[in-house]
RNA sequence: CGCGGGGUAGAGCAGCUUGGUAGCUCGUCGGGCUCAUAACCCGGAGGCCGUCGGUUCAAAUCCGGCCCCCGCAACCA
């Protein structure tokens, strides 16, 4: 290894109120493929995820299952742990919010922040709900200054508060982010950022005093440091930044890889943080996209979240990482579906790189009673592999170093292609027959061998064991470390005399329709169990809701609002206005007159200023919506229970 | 006119900077081979390149108008 060729690499520390799911599974493995090729390659890496474990919700999460905070984040903190240690990932740190060294190390930062002058005491100024025990900033609220939660009145209140000068760092933000074309990746979310901090930056609340699950500010412990300075700071904790003369070699962190819903903090947040505390800022902070499911969002109410567990379980492990890095552009959102999984897994899985290891291995047994044999006779077409493995080790290296998952295993596909090209070019079954071929014979098998030993370094960052398992097969080593990219391409590598491991297959195929069969079977039955755990309400909650029959008057469509209709509806008194986010779906025209189902007992709701007082039934997918028509002959105001 | 990205074979994408043959993966159809996981290899069909107009000998590519999608912001009761 190399001492001065260090990568460090981050992923977000994930909330621990959260369940584990399929993107953060996805983050993190990207994080562990680069992590891997780099240590591969001679780099000193530093790969870095953990758990965020403060704030107000996990305080009141806690309370609500009767547990301490930190009892509640030691427990959910195992799941994520699990998940990573179920992927293979190769971490070399777990770090803690709820740690020492994190605490120390926040404390640290706002001592040289405010050693630049730079934290100021001031005042929170918000509209404080008692009852709700929440600030809301002025358009949040109601007409004649109510709570959107509860309706209730609420106060004009001022909460002390510290402050960060983050206005200050506006400039300098932009200077760099316009400096360094790598800073914000994809280029498109770099836009987003750069029109974000153009409209202008405020400085930044950085303390709480509602709430006390977090770190106290060292000159006034009543007040909590704000959860995202708390999060950020995590990447200079886990390294020892303040204390570790060693680590701190790793900084700046050449990735930090991100969900593109948390950008801002780290494209705008942090850097203006890191400049004021006078530390160099990382080289580049990725956003990757979101993955829908069946080309819909992830959500809980939809019950589409994929459980990542079950995925390792039904598919295995190389699989789905395989799938995650191969099925998508990093940093576009993608779709999972079981079809498209299965279909990765059968066509480029089994039928490419496993029937290729296959065939080979099944013809050195026929051929060689399962020894490697030696290279003893050349032709030319030898060289379309030698070229193959050459151009694919050179993208791929490309490729890695801009996060081009999908683009590097493309290219390694093409060698995979090439060498099973080479095998019905060379026909080696048509040498066998002939006894003075078997020099040429010999030589075309090691050269497939020794192909796949080469194949083995390039899918090891994205499939470990499949690598590993794969180099056992075809008797080489299980080394997997070279000096330098260069050596990836290398041929000739492998010991000729060998024996063969045991062959099995590396992947399976698999039959789409059994599995399908299977999948949507266990789907339903986690389904059916979730709905009655947690969906039934008793009679009195339901008692609550009125619902009447409603008569629309008039319908407009909301300007500068692309969903949003206002309507004009007779619920039985005189016609009342509700907003409703169903634009997409119908046209004004479309609407007028007609009877439909209205909850009349909601409470009011600000839509981009106008007042809703009350939210007409729709059947939703999430895109398209059916609003719930009643017969005309039903009188408005019609209860209906 | 808030900012930005995009509309190319059934699906998903590349090509557009530097105009001239529209390419890839999957699917589909046909053929070959037999070492292999019904695999692998070869070939075919399928595209008025969103739309209207302009520049040009020539436009998917450059310019302008319009329509539609998707991000950000605002906001989905």
């Amino acid at each position: 290894m190399n001492k001065d060729k260090t990568f460090y690499v981050t992923t977000p520390i994930y909330y621990v109120n959260d369940k584990p799911h399929i993107g953060h599974a996805y983050t993190t493995v990207a994080a562990d493929v680069i992590s891997r090729y780099k240590r591969m390659c001679g780099y000193d890496v530093f790969f870095l995820t953990g758990t965020d474990e403060h704030g107000q919700k996990m305080e009141q999460s806690a309370q609500k299952q009767g547990l301490k905070p930190i009892e509640l984040a030691d427990k959910n903190n195992e799941r994520f742990r699990a998940l990573w240690k179920e992927l293979n990932i190769s971490n070399d740190d777990f770090i803690r919010t709820t740690q020492k060294r994190h605490k120390d190390a926040v404390l640290e930062i706002i001592k040289k922040m405010k050693a630049n002058g730079d934290i100021y005491l001031g005042e929170y100024e918000g509209w404080y709900c008692t009852p709700c025990e929440a600030y809301w900033t002025e358009t949040q609220l109601l007409e004649g200054n109510l709570c959107p939660d509860c309706g209730r009145e609420t106060a004009k209140l001022k909460e002390s508060s510290y402050f960060f000068k983050m206005s200050k760092y506006q400039d300098a933000i932009l200077d760099h982010i316009n400096k360094n074309p790598d800073f914000i990746r994809p280029e498109s979310r770099r836009n987003e950022i750069i029109s974000f901090i153009k409209e202008g930056l405020r400085d930044l609340s950085i303390s709480r005093i509602n709430f006390s699950w977090g770190i106290p500010m060292e000159e006034n412990e009543k007040h909590v440091i704000y959860v995202w300075v708390d999060a950020l700071t995590n990447y200079l904790s886990a390294l020892g930044y303040f204390n570790n003369e060693e680590n701190k070699k790793y900084w700046p962190a050449d990735f930090h890889i991100v969900g593109k819903d948390i950008l801002r903090f780290h494209t705008v947040y942090w850097p203006a943080m890191l400049l004021s505390a006078g530390i160099s800022l990382p080289k580049s902070v990725f956003a990757h996209g979101w993955w829908t499911v069946d080309g819909q969002k992830m959500s809980k109410s939809m019950g589409n979240a994929i459980d990542p567990f079950w995925l390792v379980e039904m598919f295995g492990r190389d699989a789905f990482r395989y799938f995650l890095m191969r099925e998508v552009p990093f940093g576009l959102d993608g779709d999972f579906s079981f079809k498209a999984l299965i279909h990765r897994i059968n066509g480029d899985l089994a039928n490419d790189l496993g029937n290729l290891v296959s065939r080979t291995i099944g013809m050195v047994n026929k051929y060689f009673e399962g020894v490697v044999p030696k290279y003893l006779e050349k032709d030319s077409i030898d060289e379309n592999v030698y070229n193959a493995i050459a151009k694919s080790a050179k993208e791929a290296d490309e490729q890695l170093n801009k996060l081009a998952y999908n683009k590097a295993l493309l290219s390694i596909w093409e060698s995979i292609s090439v060498m099973n090209r080479y095998i019905d070019e060379a026909k080696p079954w048509a040498l066998a027959k002939d006894e003075n071929k078997k020099a040429r014979l010999s030589s075309v098998l090691y050269t497939v061998l020794d192909g796949i030993r080469a194949i083995s370094y390039l899918v090891y960052p994205f499939m470990p064991e499949t690598a590993l398992e794969i180099r056992k097969q075809i008797g080489a080593d299980n080394n997997f470390n070279v000096e330098s990219e260069k050596d990836l391409s290398k041929m000739g590598l492998l010991k000729s005399g060998v024996k063969l491991g045991q062959a099995s297959s590396v992947f399976p195929r698999l039959d789409e329709k059994e599995m399908l069969e299977k999948i949507y079977g266990t789907k339903e039955e986690k389904k059916e169990e979730a709905k009655v755990e947690d969906n039934l309400i008793d009679f009195a909650a339901f008692e609550k809701v009125e619902i009447k029959a409603g008569k629309i008057l008039e319908v407009e469509n909301v300007k500068k609002s692309e969903k949003l209709l206002k309507l004009l509806v007779d619920v039985g008194d005189g016609g009342r206005t509700i907003v409703s986010g169903i634009a997409k779906s119908y046209a004004p025209e479309d609407l007028k007159g007609k009877t439909i189902a209205v909850v009349t007992n909601l409470k009011p709701a600000k839509l981009i200023g106008i007042e809703s007082r009350g939210m007409i039934l729709a059947a939703s997918n999430g895109e398209k919506h059916f609003v719930l028509e009643l017969p005309e002959s039903i009188p408005a105001g019609t209860k209906i229970k």
